[in-house]
DNA sequence: AGCACGCCGACT
DNA sequence: GTCGGCGTGCTC
């Protein structure tokens, strides 16, 4: 006698099989318990699954029905709310269920059979109990945690400002979500930790999750909140979950927050899958930050998720930022017109007034001498910045030295053999690199089409700026000096921080910490710098050609500037005492741009609400929805032809079935077109845009458009198709 | 997705 | 002669 029991597994959408195959067992086993199965020549992790597949569709031969090998009953089974987050991700982002759901347990779950599972447990618990009682001996036992809004003001837990008491008020009173705008340096993160505070002292089993865009950003958010929490709940119940972590701390953090004994997670968007069965409470930090949405396998957005689970767990959903999506912008407009989430307003720095945001100078480049990199008025101001003292941030979206080489005899480029896009020129290892596959050469002596020995660098990168800074100031020296061997002070130190010079892990926080430690006088780099470091002693930020997005095909070019732009402007003057002079300086040809008018006046409310209203003009998001399919093929016409066949396919399909008119009706296909950059590494991309006014009918259309695409693919013309994969909600287009 | 089987080019 | 490329097919 056995039960016959529905098994998640991983497997892609693409594969024939059905996610949710049937197994037999002794006894049955609640859904959501974690087992191991045979599946073909291997053994692979299963989820147990209430949607039984043998019952609904499918007749299986009884024999090929197999044993489960094992269960892991050491580890809770996943909750009801868990299961109903993969249900709804995989729905959603047009997956399958089982890619999803096992995609978003720890890679090592799989790794690991019951006996070493069970090991680990113990492993983890004996370390737990001995780090109790080590806190027990030194006299720290885990204090009873005191609401923060009642306890007196510890050296641990500041005053709040009056903006913040009255955004943790609001936050307290109603349901959310809650859309917190507060400028950089308002003190965002203290209002997330009040949250948190109050919260958990409320409940005693109560979890909550914060989530980062980047890891880089995690160390800096984890020391905020050990130094507040572990004093009070222990060291083990504040965790981290993201990429950058081995698979065993992994493991280790996620199963702390599935059995509860994580109090907070903190994490990147893959923490949005955590389980957390006691989650009362989410932060979204930096909430606009395009990081959130996964670029591969589900395309998932980890904040829309978060607003999701946020509903399905009765938890408060708080997203914060200085610069909102306009997503999240427009959904925050007043109840009465239709918000959804409550707008939560935070203007001011703390310790400082509205006179002392930094003075954004646009130096129009057009009165320059052509060609300069620098304008002298810069030139000047930096020079001025230095001398004081004071550190500067010189910022430019591109690595390497130069973006293309060039022969101008003969018009040879360096292009990539396997892309349709230029090779990098990097002057620190003298190689050509493709940013896209990687392929790197040595720098050729000569023109590879001519023999000229003449090849040029065209256009710059953060290695020219570096290289240009340090030549430029040559002639003056740092004020203040020690040192015997410059006695009239040393040689200006300018720095370079992008994602070449800190391709080794922790090389970013080591860099950092001599920027913090003034060991830098100028730094220049990536928007790796512009986003959230906080940076004491910049008073002058500076963009060298920030221009490129105002004529950019993609319409979320601007927000992401600007968002960028006055992020970076953030980082300039954070100290009160340095604050009043700092300055973020715009190189541009178009300096009467109503962009950069609004930067000027700090002023994203304006700039929004003129996005908003040429988008709902133009019919785009968030006043409409949209979808992308790509398909990846051999050669561009077969990528095309498979998305034009699946388009044509559905149209003729869907008018035949029964309710399906309004969707085609309102839902625009439009035609294949080849991916900005059409080929990467020898594979020719192609997309093909959906679109429609209403959510609901996007997301029918795609339901029934999958088993189109399916079949679509075994066209002839569809020959050489590698794969396709759709993109919900996609950011560029 | 894995992992097999299966058929064609450069080397221990 | 093998080693190894990835094309096709199957897994409850």
């Amino acid at each position: 006698m056995s039960a016959w029991i529905s098994v998640l597994v991983h497997t892609p959408a693409h594969a024939a099989l059905g996610p949710v195959l049937t197994y037999r067992f002794a006894t049955p086993l609640p859904a959501g318990t974690l087992v191991r199965v045979p599946l073909g020549k291997r053994e692979t992790l299963g989820v147990v699954w209430q949607d039984a597949a043998h019952e609904s569709s499918g007749e299986i031969d009884n024999d090929k029905v197999r044993e489960i090998a094992g269960v892991l009953d050491t580890v809770p089974p996943l909750g009801e709310a868990w299961q109903q987050l993969m249900r709804f991700s995989a729905q959603y982002y047009q997956r399958s269920l089982g890619e999803v759901a096992l995609a978003a347990l720890p890679p090592q779950l799989r790794d690991l059979s019951p006996l070493q599972m069970q090991r680990r447990l113990l492993r983890s618990q004996r370390g737990a109990a001995k780090a109790a009682k080590a806190m027990a001996l030194a006299g720290e036992a885990p204090q009873e945690i005191s609401p923060a809004s009642e306890a007196a003001p510890s050296s641990l837990e500041p005053t709040l400002s009056a903006e913040q008491a009255a955004a943790v008020g609001q936050i307290a009173a109603h349901d959310g979500p809650f859309l917190l705008f507060g400028a950089t340096g308002s003190g965002k993160t203290e209002v997330y930790l009040h949250c948190v505070q109050t919260l958990l002292a409320q409940d005693p089993s109560a979890q909550a999750l914060v989530m980062v865009p980047e890891i880089n950003l995690t160390p800096q958010l984890e020391a905020r909140f050990r130094e507040r929490f572990a004093p009070m709940l222990g060291a083990q119940a504040v965790v981290s979950l993201h990429s950058g972590m081995t698979n065993p701390q992994r493991l280790a953090a996620w199963l702390a927050a599935h059995e509860g004994s994580a109090r907070i997670v903190l994490g990147t968007r893959m923490a949005v899958f955590a389980s957390m069965p006691q989650l009362k409470f989410i932060v979204v930090d930096e909430e606009h930050d395009p990081s959130y949405k996964s670029g591969e396998g589900a395309r998932y957005s980890a904040r829309d998720l978060a607003v999701y689970r946020g509903r399905l767990q009765g938890a408060k959903v708080l997203l914060g930022s200085a610069t909102p999506s306009l997503e999240s912008w427009h959904q925050s407009r007043p109840a009465a017109e239709g918000g959804r989430y409550q707008r939560l307003l935070m203007p001011g720095r703390i310790g400082a007034s509205a006179q002392d945001l930094p003075l954004v100078r646009r130096v129009d480049m057009n009165h320059q001498p052509r060609k300069a990199i620098f304008s002298l008025p810069l030139l000047d101001a930096i020079r001025a910045c230095v001398a004081r003292g004071e550190q500067s941030m010189v910022f430019l979206n591109r690595r390497g030295y130069a973006p293309v080489l060039h022969c101008a005899d003969c018009g040879w480029k360096s292009e990539c053999a396997h892309c349709s896009a230029f090779r990098v020129f990097h002057k620190a290892d003298r190689t050509l690199r493709c940013h896209h596959c990687g392929f790197t050469e040595r720098v050729p002596r000569a023109c590879p089409g001519c023999g000229n020995v003449d090849i040029a660098p065209l256009g710059r990168g953060t290695e020219q700026i570096e290289e240009q800074l340090e030549a430029l100031f040559t002639d003056i020296r740092r004020p203040n000096s020690v040192s015997a061997e410059f006695p009239e002070g040393e040689p200006v130190r300018v720095a370079r921080i992008d994602a070449d010079t800190t391709r080794l892990k922790g090389s970013l926080q080591t860099q950092l910490a001599a920027v913090h430690a003034g060991d830098v006088d100028v730094l220049v780099g990536t928007q790796m710098i512009a986003k959230g470091h906080d940076f004491r002693r910049i008073t002058l930020v500076a963009a060298i050609n920030p221009d490129g997005a105002l004529f950019s095909s993609d319409f979320r070019a601007p927000e992401r500037l600007f968002s960028l732009l006055l992020q970076a402007a953030g980082r300039a003057g954070r100290d009160a005492t340095l604050g009043k002079g700092s300055e973020v300086w715009i190189q541009t040809f178009v300096p009467t741009h109503p962009l950069y008018a609004a930067l000027k006046q700090h002023d994203y409310p304006a700039f929004a609400q003129s996005q908003l209203e040429e988008r709902e003009q133009a019919g785009m998001p968030p006043f409409s929805f949209q979808a992308l399919v790509r398909a990846e093929a051999r050669s561009q016409e077969a990528a095309q032809a498979f998305l034009n066949a699946a388009s044509a396919n559905a149209r003729q399909d869907m008018a035949t079935w029964d309710g399906w008119a309004d969707v085609l009706e309102n839902v625009t296909l439009y035609s294949a077109v080849p991916m900005a950059i059409a080929r990467v590494a020898n594979v020719e991309r192609a997309q093909m845009l959906v679109e429609s006014p209403s959510r609901g009918a996007l997301q029918r259309f795609l339901a029934g458009w999958q088993g189109v695409l399916h079949a679509t693919r075994a066209q002839p013309e569809c020959k050489g198709l590698i794969r396709w994969a759709i993109d919900v909600d996609p950011l560029a287009i």
